[in-house]
DNA sequence: TTCTAAGCCAATCACCGGTCTCTGT
DNA sequence: ACAGAGACCGGTGATTGGCTTAGAA
């Protein structure tokens, strides 16, 4: 299936990319704000919102193609929000999501 | 130039408080959709407010387990668990791999410092 | 695949999730709603977050397409007598750049 | 077919990361 | 001794809208 050449093909990304100089695609404090936001955390450890920064990546980066291809699967170029909603309904996944994309 | 910024006391909690920048949310859509694909603006919407949602999911489940063992500090170790006992298994081992070579750069560049 | 309490704020019937997620998934919704009630969270977005970047936007000169322009290149006749020709790079649209 | 809305451009300034001190474990 | 919170500061990339027309409807 697509998404497992997807999780292979970011296996070799992350094992082949040279992490020489520490560059973040997600700003740090806001990760860690966003963790913050539930009042239970107290102390975060500082590489944690790095691991999520990445994490983060991934779980865009799969959601997006999920989505695609129910964009493809309807003939369109433009990836529009009932895609998501399609691609959360379609896994268990993404179950976790259903209380925010509330569509159908 | 702070008074400025008062404009809708609709909210006490601000949008830039509670979602990723959008811009670095619409890079990562695009680095994996072919170069023709089109994005819908509540497209982009949703999925920050899925990234934002996936964040406090899994930081949820790992600061549980950070209660239940004592501890008040939530590692990277916690996260990882986390995202096994809620069934992400596909992210485990790349960001397993992803946090030891951070961790091996980082030691790195603190033995370079002499 | 575990039933989720019926939600009284939507209509929705029965909603069953994926069991190894189903605790995060309550505490996260008392968690949500206890943050809509304390902080009254916006249901609607902004159109724009801050008023200078705003201001900035609208202020800033613009090629016949509506983009912003480079101010650098742009700057050639110093006198206002044609502003359209010579120095705007962009005063067509290119075929296949939407 | 009608007509909504997504991409395109780059300059400001709010925010991010680095550094410091301080506090708790 | 260690590790993270909070305050401060300077540099910088995310934010931002009008027009065209692709494409949703």
């Amino acid at each position: 299936e697509n998404i497992d050449v997807f999780w292979n093909q970011q296996l070799f990304e992350i094992q082949n990319t040279p992490v020489r100089k520490t560059h973040h695609e997600f700003p740090i404090a806001r990760v860690k704000r966003i963790m913050k936001s539930d009042g239970k955390v107290k102390l975060i450890s500082s590489e944690t919102p790095i691991l999520f920064s990445k994490a983060c990546e991934l779980f865009i980066m799969e959601l997006t193609l999920r989505s695609w291809l129910h964009t493809e699967e309807s003939k369109r170029p433009t990836l529009q929000h009932c895609d998501i909603s399609r691609a959360i309904r379609n896994d268990q996944l993404l179950d976790f999501l259903v209380s925010i994309a509330n569509l159908f | 130039d702070n008074n400025t910024e008062q404009r809708a006391p609709q909210c006490l909690v601000r949008e830039q408080d509670r979602y990723m920048p959008i811009a670095n949310v619409i890079r990562i859509m695009r680095r994996i959709l072919p170069p023709h694909a089109k994005i819908s603006d509540d497209a982009k919407e949703t999925m920050q407010e899925c990234v934002s949602e996936y964040i406090a999911f899994i930081t949820g489940e790992a600061n549980e387990r950070c209660q239940r063992e004592q501890r008040k500090t939530v590692t990277a170790e916690d996260v990882l668990w986390a995202m096994g006992k809620l069934g992400f298994d596909n992210y485990v081992e790349p960001l397993t791999i992803y946090l030891q070579r951070y961790r091996e750069s980082e030691s790195s560049d603190r033995s370079q410092f002499v | 695949r575990i039933m989720l309490p019926l939600n009284l704020t939507t209509d929705e019937g029965p909603i069953y999730v994926n069991a190894k997620q189903y605790h995060g998934i309550i505490r996260r919704r008392q968690s949500r709603a206890k943050a809509v009630i304390e902080n009254r969270a916006a249901r609607l977005r902004k159109p724009y977050m801050h008023e200078s970047r705003h201001r900035h936007a609208m202020r800033r000169p613009r090629g016949c397409g509506g983009r912003f322009l480079n101010t650098k290149t742009m700057n050639n006749g110093t006198k206002g007598t044609e502003g359209k020709q010579g120095g705007d790079g962009q005063l067509f649209r290119l075929s296949g750049s939407r």
